[in-house]
RNA sequence: GGUGCGGUAGCUCAGUCGGUAGAGCAAAGGACUGAAAAUCCUUGUGUCGGCGGUUCGAUCCCGCCCCACACCA
């Protein structure tokens, strides 16, 4: 379809220079960036979740950062389906997309797709989860033993989330969810070429404790004081925003809030590089060698890596 | 100076009625298909403050010393 057309997709941890690095390749190649990036996309969500500057959002178009709001259900399908359209816009103009975020299961599904899955009702999920809140986990497991016996066998038992969302595939659509789950990538019309940016662990941890203490002289505390009333919300399951409820509520002083953000941010930034480490499609780089990379792009640009 | 209480894993501590020790947190590793900045799993050798003594055997009992804290002078 569009074989000439190819998406360089920059993966990599939370303060790795991700998003420097894509706003020079944007510019090089004259085009649009992609985020794939779990919380920039809320718009209520500013200081704590890292987002590009205004000015840098204004030198480069940016697709899925400040497109949706923290009231909005977002997820992995719909991320898939926002930047496969995305995707499908920038080409219409230029041959070369760029992705770039660390949620790597966003990127996953943009690459390989998710498989089908039933609508779940509202009221099913709903029911589950407030059980799950009244009864627990004994509960929960003993729901998956007896609706899915595949799942209690095969899955993870000790995992509430998995469990929950097991049970309500199972309840709505009457299969185990492990028996949708097909993992077979789709074909995508255009190239994907993954470049991965990682520096020294140690550095990536000093720039994530400089980025912490510029987040709290910016206004972290303020920005989460304004959201409190939506503290419930998904969106707000976010490192940066729990520990400072945690604080408001008097269960911590804020130096331990702020010790708690630059802890569980370097815990953030190992999941996220096990599982990028995981993908051999990724081609690592170090992210200041903007030469190389875009002489890595032009040299295989013509080569589908998924 | 005296008295008391401590000194055990990076931190906070538990424990061994004498048979070389274990929790939480940190740290490291891993999983991951609609909450993914989420959720979950795995991993614990450390002169048990130092030097002596008693003992077959001491981190545990005894002596001295060092260090910390508290109180009394």
């Amino acid at each position: 379809m569009h074989q000439n057309k190819v998406c360089i997709i920059i993966a990599g941890p939370t303060a790795s220079g991700k998003t420097a690095l894509s706003l020079q390749l944007a510019e090089h190649f004259d085009t649009a960036i992609i985020s794939a990036d779990s919380r920039q996309c809320y718009r209520e969500l500013n200081i704590g979740v890292a987002k590009p500057s205004t000015a840098e959002l204004n030198r480069v178009k940016h697709y899925f950062i400040n497109t949706h709001s923290i009231q909005q259900e977002v997820n992995a399908g719909i991320f898939e389906a926002y930047a496969l359209d995305a995707a499908e816009q920038i080409f219409r103009e230029r041959d070369i997309a760029i992705m770039a975020g660390g949620t790597g299961l966003y990127i996953k599904a943009f690459c390989q797709g998710m498989d089908k899955m039933p609508d779940i009702d509202d009221g099913i999920r709903v029911n589950i989860r407030k059980q799950y809140e009244a009864y627990g986990m004994d509960w929960l497991q003993q729901m998956v033993q007896q609706h899915d016996p595949l799942y209690y066998g095969k899955g993870e038992i000790l995992n509430p989330q998995r469990m929950m969302r097991a049970l309500e595939v199972k309840l709505s659509a009457g299969k185990s969810i492990l028996e949708l789950q097909m993992d077979t990538a789709q074909q995508r019309p255009f190239r994907i070429l993954k470049i991965g940016v990682q520096p020294a662990r140690e550095q990536v941890y000093a720039n994530i404790n400089r980025r912490v203490d510029h987040m709290m002289d910016m206004g972290l505390l303020d920005e989460v004081k304004s959201l409190g009333r939506y503290r419930h919300l998904n969106a707000l399951q976010t490192v940066g925003y729990a520990e400072l409820f945690a604080c408001l509520d008097g269960h911590c002083t804020l130096e331990t809030a702020v010790s708690a953000i630059k802890k569980n941010t370097r815990h953030y930034a190992k999941r996220q590089l096990t599982w990028f480490n995981r993908d051999e499609t990724i081609h690592w780089c170090p992210p200041a060698d903007i030469k190389g990379i875009i002489d890595y792009i032009e040299n295989n640009k013509r080569e589908n890596i998924r």
